[in-house]
DNA sequence: CTCCTATGTAAGAGTGTTTAACATCTATGT
DNA sequence: ACATAGATGTTAAACACTCTTACATAGGAG
């Protein structure tokens, strides 16, 4: 016996570990941070975490469900993040927009390797309960301050959360081709903040103009 | 033996099997459009071609080579797309800049296993040489229709690759958001290429307006 | 015809996920 | 306190997949 007892490192919730559950999600976390790929080890979770390979069975039915739960904390990150940005600036003026953009682009850029996780191949499928949810409190925080923007100048009879969406779309395709060095590769030494405000400006501007739909 | 000599089934460019490298890439291509992943079993692809499963390395280094093979297959149709596309409209036109735009969307929506290898996971590692020409063609598609359109109005001052990459980021933000049912969760029953139509619509008319940046 | 090289096969090493059987800890009731 | 049930963790191994090595064979050039 090794006398490595571990009584009381964190918060002894839980039994033996302590709170290995939480303790798998965190060691995942970065270890797809740290490899750049959600591809990493089962194992090696496992042992950041201090135990047995077989151990995070016992609190996650398989890899994609720990994948899951660890798209769950990105989510939760990316919603405080829009609702602190939100708080920040008047609702429904354009600099509201185009902040919640930015913030959004910068989000998913800073966390290239969370991308998978929360749009790509584990979006399509599983991704249940937290799926309704946390998943649409930050778009809702769009569409109030879009509907704001559209009160406030007027333009009642624009779908608030169809202009969302578009906006949405932009920042989120923006975010996209950053990721993947299209940018870079077409507008050297662009800002992709600069061309998510330029756009989001034109965009509202077109809204404003009178041969619109 | 089994007397399967197999001789010509077609062109008979390559010794035992005749075209082994292609059967490949193609065996591959099918079952990511099976599986809706691209996580394809090496030894399927080659058991789908009807060898052992080490035969495929004599053509491929690995399966990575053989994912960047079809990833070159998927924007050969993208990029053959898109120029069938430009030239069914006149160029500079607010419909064939929108056409684009839609069948845009309508690739790679229509191919949503192929998106990870052209703009996920695999995009963002490997992909040598086809990297250069194959992926900018398209672009370089609308670049030129957009520039038309800012001639035929007198807006030459903007920057074409600019405003291109902007139309770009929409369709495929829209793109992205539609492969994972989150536009049908905020707008039901919406048509995407209606939403890209007013959206693109939108944006230019924003930059006629005079308030333009 | 014989040899060289491109191509393919068989077998297995290495890596990783997951399960099964067993061990140990914590909480709970008496 | 103490026993016990059930949750948590360990070891070992089954299974799946990628990729390598050693060997076999086919077809063309001399």
């Amino acid at each position: 016996m090794t006398t490595k007892t571990k009584k009381s490192a964190s918060t002894n919730k839980r039994y033996h570990h302590g709170d290995l559950h939480d303790a798998l999600i965190i060691a995942a976390a970065q270890l797809i941070e740290e490899n750049a790929s959600v591809d990493f080890a089962m194992i090696d979770a496992a042992r950041r975490a201090g135990v047995s390979s077989a151990a995070p069975y016992r609190h996650f039915k398989d890899k994609e469900a720990l994948l899951e739960a660890v798209s769950h904390l990105a989510f939760l990150g990316l919603t405080e993040s829009t609702q602190a940005i939100a708080q920040q600036f008047q609702p429904g003026t354009e600099e509201c927009i185009i902040a919640l953009g930015k913030g959004y682009i910068q989000f998913v850029t800073t966390h290239p390797q969370f991308y998978d996780l929360m749009w790509g191949d584990m979006g399509l499928r599983a991704i249940g309960s937290l799926d309704s949810d946390l998943k649409t409190l930050g778009f809702y925080t769009l569409v109030e301050s879009v509907q704001c923007w559209c009160d406030a100048i007027n333009l009642s009879h624009y779908d608030a959360p169809e202009l969302s969406v578009k906006l949405w779309a932009t920042a989120h395709g923006l975010a996209c081709l950053a990721m993947n060095h299209q940018l870079e590769k077409f507008l050297p030494d662009v800002d992709i903040y600069r061309l998510l405000e330029s756009s989001t400006q034109t965009f509202l501007e077109g809204l404003k103009s009178p041969a619109s739909p």
